[in-house]
RNA sequence: UGCCUGAUAGUAUAAUGGUAGUACGACUGUUUUUGGUGCAGUUUGUCUUGGUUCGAAUCCAGGUCGGGCAACCA
């Protein structure tokens, strides 16, 4: 087990630091905004924060960025929270950046003391055209030359509500000649008499991002702030406050946020899809969302596994969601329980089988020989897939058709001897004859099949409504695609199979559990599945080599 | 056009001045009562031009290409 795994850039800064006598122990965050449900990108960064501190003895805590509370409500806060559970991991302490509001206050008010911020009156176009261009310096306006004593007064009646919503912020007041655009006076407070989901109606004014994050960082002694690329302009600021205010130096790093091929990953967009009904909701199975990729079934070992998998490092990715699909069948191909479902059945009737029927005995998970089996039934009528008959048959073809073999999984080997029309030239019905001696585990025949199928019992199959999920979206890389990322949207990422044909042992199984449909994928019970009615969703496809080598001819 | 960032097989990610490796993918073969799984193997790479050096993916300089920055969002 003494496998030298490299570190990433961040892992190697924590040694150092940590070598360094730096620090005594690490402590990290995992930062959302609660005004959306967290999707697999969050769980790179999740991951990443917390497997920091598992890996190097230290803490993580989730904090919630709740400073802009007209975004922002407790139903994102409970999944959030739930999601992080889920995944397998455990916060030190559940914080908010709400909690510290007082303190943010406080050391705004120490800034203007300091003659280090001011109250602008102006409106925010007008701030944006002072604020000149990244080749352009801003220009100062009357209000940055405002005494501490004035700006302390315009501050306190800023909060006490005596303005309306954008007649004034605070702005640091830096440099309005950086070549950093945040740097030029950013705001850090702004007016927003709104209703805050914690704090309710005791704030009308509220800090900025910038104002709030490494704040809630230093408060928290977190000693390694990891954010994704898009902040790294923001680091000088970040580093700015801290060292005026003489609080804890927090440091920040940056990695590369996910990508992933066929999905979106901005919580705009996916509050879009599920606003437009695009989707069924935040956990459609379809959905990048942690809550999505839960209910369709993808184990959080699988999750874990692949933000593992797909490293840590600075530069832009976009990794194929393969990947990701390959770890899910890694981890479902030890633990999935298999079970025999037939989606399109085609009848088949064992013309020289005489018995009443008989119980068959099946392993649950040939990966697992401690999984024990189960009992399937068969008797005269079974049902099989549709496309596993062929009438005239490709040479490489190794399933039922006019005078060919194969065996039934766990059952006998038939052969096809006839098989019936309809009217309009349909197949309805397979006439099959039974060879006895070669049942499953006493088999005597000396007979070697090339095909083994999956099948049902006709009389004792039961009703499923199977869903099928195809990719979300048909382009590789919908975020650099032009025009409006809905544009790309697969109308035809759901098939649902309504009258599938389940063995009835599906019945009896716990419905919490990953499936295996032999030779179909694997599977498990959607939320909306009931005692009378089956429902489930199809995790992930097995691979197909055959489905390649059909589409090769074709 | 200014500043910030980055560039290693198809996709990711290592090698931290000394043999370019790993995973996924693709392709072979093999095993198999799942055309699944397993096993074995093959394949493909240092953006470019110079420089430093016995030796450069790594250090230096120029170029090229990608990403980001001018929200009272985070």
């Amino acid at each position: 087990m003494s496998e030298e795994k490299s570190l990433n850039f961040i892992e190697e800064i924590v040694e150092a630091d940590l070598a360094a006598g730096k620090h005594q122990s690490i402590v990290t965050r995992f930062p959302p905004e609660p005004n959306g449900y967290l999707h697999i990108g969050h769980a790179k960064s999740i991951c990443l924060n917390f497997g920091l501190a598992q890996k190097y003895g230290g803490k993580t805590n989730l904090r919630f960025d709740d400073t802009n509370p007209v975004t922002e409500e407790t139903e994102y806060v409970e999944s959030i929270k739930n999601d992080v559970k889920w995944l397998g991991f455990n916060w030190a302490e559940e914080l908010y950046a709400s909690n510290y509001f007082d303190q943010i206050h406080g050391f705004a008010v120490r800034l203007i003391e300091m003659g280090l911020a001011y109250v602008d009156d102006s409106s925010s176009e007008e701030i944006a055209a002072q604020k000149g261009t990244p080749t352009q310096a801003g220009t100062p306006n009357i209000y940055r030359s405002r005494t501490a004593a004035e700006n302390l007064q315009l501050f306190e009646d800023m909060r006490l509500g005596k303005f309306a919503d954008g007649e004034k912020v605070l702005r640091a007041k830096i440099d309005l000649a950086s070549s950093n655009m945040l740097m030029r006076d950013p705001i850090i407070y702004r007016i927003k008499h709104a209703h805050h989901h914690r704090t309710g109606n005791k704030w009308c004014i509220y800090p900025m991002y910038d104002f709030a994050h490494g704040q809630s960082d230093a408060i928290e002694n977190i000693t390694h702030s990891v954010c994704t690329l898009e902040f790294i302009p923001h680091r000088e600021l970040y580093n700015w406050f801290i060292e005026k205010l003489s609080i804890f130096p927090s440091k920040q790093y940056e990695f590369a946020r996910l990508n992933m091929t066929y999905t979106v990953m901005s919580k705009r967009k996916l509050l879009q899809l599920v606003q437009e009904n695009h989707v069924t909701g935040w956990d459609d199975p379809r959905m990048s969302t942690i809550s999505g990729m839960r209910r369709r079934g993808y184990p959080a070992a699988a999750i874990r596994e692949f933000c593992d998998r797909i490293g840590i490092a600075k530069r832009d990715n976009l990794i194929d969601i393969s990947l990701l699909e390959f770890c899910v069948r890694e981890d479902l191909n030890k633990t999935a329980v298999r079970r025999m479902v037939v989606f399109d059945p085609l009848k088949v009737i064992i013309t020289n089988y005489t018995g009443e029927g008989e119980i068959l005995h099946s392993e649950n998970n040939p990966e697992d020989p401690n999984g024990g089996t189960r009992e399937v039934p068969f008797s005269k009528e079974i049902f099989v897939e549709r496309d596993d008959f062929m009438e005239e048959p490709s040479k490489k073809y190794f399933r039922l058709a006019p005078g060919q073999m194969v065996r039934l999984k766990s059952a006998y080997i038939i052969k096809c001897d006839n098989f019936v029309k309809d009217a309009n030239g349909n197949i309805t019905e397979l006439h099959c004859s039974y060879i006895p001696e070669s049942k499953s585990g006493s088999d005597t025949s000396g007979i070697n099949v090339k095909g083994t199928l999956h099948w049902v019992s006709a009389a004792h199959a039961i009703p499923a409504e199977v869903r099928l999920y195809d990719r979300l979206f048909n382009v590789e890389d919908v975020a650099a695609a032009e025009g409006d990322f809905k544009d790309y949207i697969n109308t035809d990422s759901l098939t649902v199979v309504p009258h599938a044909y389940a063995e009835p042992a599906l019945l009896q199984d716990s419905m919490g559990v990953g499936f295996q449909f032999l030779r179909k994928g694997y599977f498990c019970a959607d939320k909306d599945s009931t005692p009378t009615k089956l429902v489930f969703n199809r995790t992930v496809g097995l691979k197909d080599t055959w489905a390649k080598e059909v589409k090769k001819g074709a």
